[in-house]
DNA sequence: ATCGGAACTTTACAGTGTCAGGCTCCAGAT
DNA sequence: ATCTGGAGCCTGACACTGTAAAGTTCCGAT
């Protein structure tokens, strides 16, 4: 059973490049038959238009996303505040090593984020987060609000510093995200043990 | 003086309507053109193509959210608690009613966004944040880092809850925003005593 | 063998941004 | 009074885009 549908892989992986190249204007579906060396309807026809070339290229996406933040958990200590700190790190740092893809991901309107290619993946990549806060709720449970405080802010900075920092106002000498997150953490830290250190 | 440029208005004027109604994606020079009655040219001679025309409506919707943020600060309760939760929800407020302008505003990679329409407002906006924020700050002068976590939370909620709604993870019956802040805050609230503080 | 459908290609069309010229009109210089 | 130059706007053209329809090739199942 291997080579399932290699033309559809081909396609998928030249969309990801051209997206990293060039962002998002650069991500055609002629473009990406071209660089695939088949004709300009041949994309078309596997994903049902442009919006379908994006939503799989967004599953994709979510995939290795997930991966990465996954990777980037198992490599830190093992306390939960390191492990939490790793975790909105892998956040950031995917985001600003892939607009492209992190635009995909979140932002077109036109991509289907219920679609099944999407939802396992970006689902893995939430438990991963949800797990890294578990020990930081106030009971013994996961507590959704500081699940999505910590998402919301996590993601507000990462996409504050990909699109307004032309603008200048604060972001580039803006404090670590770390900081902003002690701000969050640090009434918590009294139940598990506090480390102190700072990101990047 | 009056009616400078007036072709120059209507044609912004279209443009907000347009991305109102259709997304960015309705946002085009031709389409601005004709509801303005004018030739498809005409909007490229003026803005200088379609970054330009984007640029001019982020620097009117700068104004006008800037505007709306202030109108919903001055009509909280004076004291800091609530206005720093006004102005929260009128950032959300503001991305919910007009995702079409939020996304020129944040977004858009191509609108230059030092540009001089849109400075002066967007660093209006921000103080009126940045002055929510300062009687929270530990010390009396204005703390970088809260400024920057409130500001990432408020624009990473307000943009997840746009974008990743659809995906339907988590976000429908996610805890209000107010709950979230108050994980930011609550750690803070023994600092500032909420006798005094400067109206303007 | 033949039928049917999947995987493409070819052709065509409407819509897009941008550029190169035109045309008109008016203020300021001559 | 006339000339000049440019601002404001239009017409036409070009390259590029997504999408649809029809044609081709090929292979597996009947």
């Amino acid at each position: 059973m291997r080579d399932p549908e290699p033309l559809r892989e081909a396609l998928i992986k030249a969309g990801i490049s051209l997206l990293e190249e060039g962002g998002a204007a650069a991500l055609s579906l002629r473009r990406v038959a071209a660089r695939a060396g088949v004709s300009h309807a041949a994309p078309a026809h596997h994903f049902a238009g442009l919006p379908g070339l994006w939503t799989a290229i967004a599953a994709r996406a979510f995939q290795d996303f997930a991966q990465s933040l996954q990777r980037q958990v198992d490599a830190a200590p093992p306390d939960p505040r390191a492990r939490l700190e790793a975790t909105c790190q892998g956040y950031l740092d995917f985001a600003a090593t892939h607009p492209g893809l992190f635009h995909i991901m979140f932002v077109s309107p036109e991509v289907n984020r219920a679609d099944a290619g999407i939802a396992p993946h970006s689902a893995r990549a939430y438990q991963i987060l949800r797990d890294a806060c578990l020990p930081f709720s106030s009971t013994s449970a996961p507590d959704p609000v500081l699940e999505i405080a910590v998402w919301s802010m996590a993601h507000g900075y990462a996409t504050l510093r990909l699109h307004a920092r032309p603008a200048g106002r604060p972001m580039p000498q803006a404090p670590a995200f770390a900081a902003c997150l002690a701000a969050l953490l640090d009434e918590r830290t009294r139940g598990p043990l506090a480390s102190q250190d700072e990101m990047r």
